[in-house]
DNA sequence: TATGAATGAGAGTTCATTCAT
DNA sequence: GATGAATGAACTCTCATTCAT
């Protein structure tokens, strides 16, 4: 009988507890994942995850500690996936400006109905508002896209395919901030109209802003 | 948060409307308003406004119809609110640019501590991907912002200020999405730092867009 | 989502919330008294006393505010009661060594079948260990026991009818300690032989101590 | 703390006896009084005695079987271990009221900060009220301290110290009362000042009860 | 013999909502 | 119209225990 004095103490506290290394783990995460893009994190129950994968609830808890834990590995696991899917993606692409095609295509095809990354990273953004580990998670990743985007523009430039007299780094908050705001209206509309229009309204609002040299393509 | 999507409920019910039209209701709608941006729109509870408000719980329900109601008569506020004073502000401005830079530092003051209106945007994107009536409401005030920008623009290019040849309506895509997409690093970073810094970043960015004339001031 | 560093704090907080006053409350405080007499205050639930008094988990929580503070409640009115009922009684008798062999009397019946709350007593103190509130309550009973048998002793020696040199307030611990010291073994063994030869031996000891002059009786 | 009187399990099931009798043992067995003496038997987890004594829950399960056959096994333990204590020290000392002394002091004395054989002692009474095996233990550790004291008290008789008519084995039932009932009090007050007071006042309760002849020293 | 992994059972608590006044 | 009382439903979390190694 706890009182309100000795609070029944867990054994030990803090988030952080690296937890189980699981095997089928992933195959969680990613339920988790899709089920949080779906229903919203917060409405994301251990019961909606346990049915939709067949791992007990308790398991579930016994994985990732609490409902937060999971909500936050799925946002992390989904959130280094895309990153590092892509970044492999980018190093086989030559061209500057291509690379950049690539992330805007990339970053606007969120919202899929196959794909979920979208949404997830609307979630997991107001998430953070209010989970300071979260938010130094979410603060990262976006210094990652960040410096994808830059490298590939200080690339044009050297290469002379761009003229803008911007630092890299500034065009990258540019960029980055073009595409979040486009996602919105595109994942609130009917997708595939507005996903075409967002991507060439970012495409050419980017290649104003980098001063692109028409080219033969 | 169960939405009126839920499964319980069949889609086009239709929600008991507005209720009481209440003269004290605006104070009520205005805590709400705060709790939302501080817990999030799931985690406002009545308790939460109750206890905010004065008014008791079952009251609170009794003007409102279900919690889910509440919070977008709080959302609903808000945004007509924001609305109407900017619309009001820059119906006293002529210089088309000046205009344009009103409404970015409108959009990016939304995270300053003192108001919330910031989050709330963020809070309601995210219910609207889920609710059929919030989203409905949610793209109209896209479309009043967006047609205050594209009267801006328009009024810019005829005045010659402006040399951009894109139609006006994209412009105001592009500049909404580089504004939505600033807000979000604005509001998990601290704030002061990236709010100026992301203020000129869209400003140099819409410059470029728009092609606007190297200018006196 | 409430996570850990916003833990969806409740509305308020605190335990002596004084609570809703109930009028059908006492048959709930007794029914608890009894199960918490049969099961142990640790493993007295919500549901156990839910089910014996068939008013709703929810509303005894409702009532009470959490289950601690429904087994702190319990053991109030329990003690409250007993001392009251006793404070009466002992007004109607004048003979001080009578006062004294009834307050013997009560505070052994306790074990009764009838009767729980020598358990309860128990239950009480063990609780009090770990919590300060209970502590000071239990302490404060503890006093009344105490003064109740001062007074008797006072009057006894100011009659005449004991010759001890003793303090009163000593007096009155000794006898606690011996009273509650009884109720151990009278409620582990079979009660009914220990019953009758714990409070001879309680009032043998006593008589000793207070110098008690062989009377007619 | 479902203990074996549990409709679940048969009353006389039998416990699954001592398991091992592990030479580490001990300190498990410590660590355990001493979680049981701080948090009360009943809040005594595995996981707290496991992350005290770096023994996996399931080897402590190993050990002993079910939780509650743990903190018998405890208390049984911490019994044994002061009886067997406190009997050698009383056969080193002739003169029966200074073993009578120190009988006081060691039963008062178990609230010290360094000692929590009070407390467990507490808890293990609690226990019996509700469980048939531990019950026949106390009951049988009861009898011991009594024998202790009689002997005392008879040999003190037998040498004219004491000119008590009473059976010594009544004396002992008062003496031993007069300690478990100074011992709470003793409990809930800062231990410091009411152990001295504690103390005298038993000591000055027994003397009158035996009889003692006053002393030289 | 000893232990990590996994899981079922059970409990407290929160909260929207219903109902009677 | 407004509100306090009461309650059902849902969810997280703790913990002993089982199982396989």
């Amino acid at each position: 009988m706890p009182t309100k004095t000795t609070p029944a103490q867990p054994v030990e506290a803090g988030r952080p507890k690296g937890r189980r290394a699981g095997r089928s783990q992933t195959a969680v995460l990613e339920a988790a994942a899709r089920i949080i893009a779906e229903r919203g994190a917060h409405a994301t129950r251990f019961a909606d995850v346990a049915s939709a994968t067949n791992v007990p609830v308790s398991s579930l808890q016994y994985y990732f500690g609490s409902r937060d834990d999971m909500v936050i590995a799925a946002f992390r696991h989904a959130a280094k996936n895309e990153l590092s899917r892509l970044t492999a993606e980018l190093a086989t692409i030559d061209d500057p400006w291509h690379r950049l095609e690539r992330i805007v295509e990339v970053a606007l095809a969120g919202f899929d109905d196959n794909s979920h990354t979208g949404v997830l990273w609307i979630e997991s953004w107001r998430f953070a508002l209010r989970d300071v580990e979260v938010r130094s998670e979410v603060l990262a990743d976006y210094e990652s896209w960040r410096s994808l985007i830059a490298s590939a523009v200080s690339a044009g430039v050297e290469a002379g395919h761009f003229t803008s007299d911007l630092e890299a780094a500034h065009v990258a908050r540019q960029l980055l901030a073009l595409l979040d705001g486009m996602v919105m209206p595109a994942a609130l509309s009917d997708a595939d109209s507005e996903y075409d229009s967002g991507r060439l309204l970012v495409l050419d609002a980017l290649s104003r802003i980098i001063g692109r040299k028409p080219q033969t393509q």
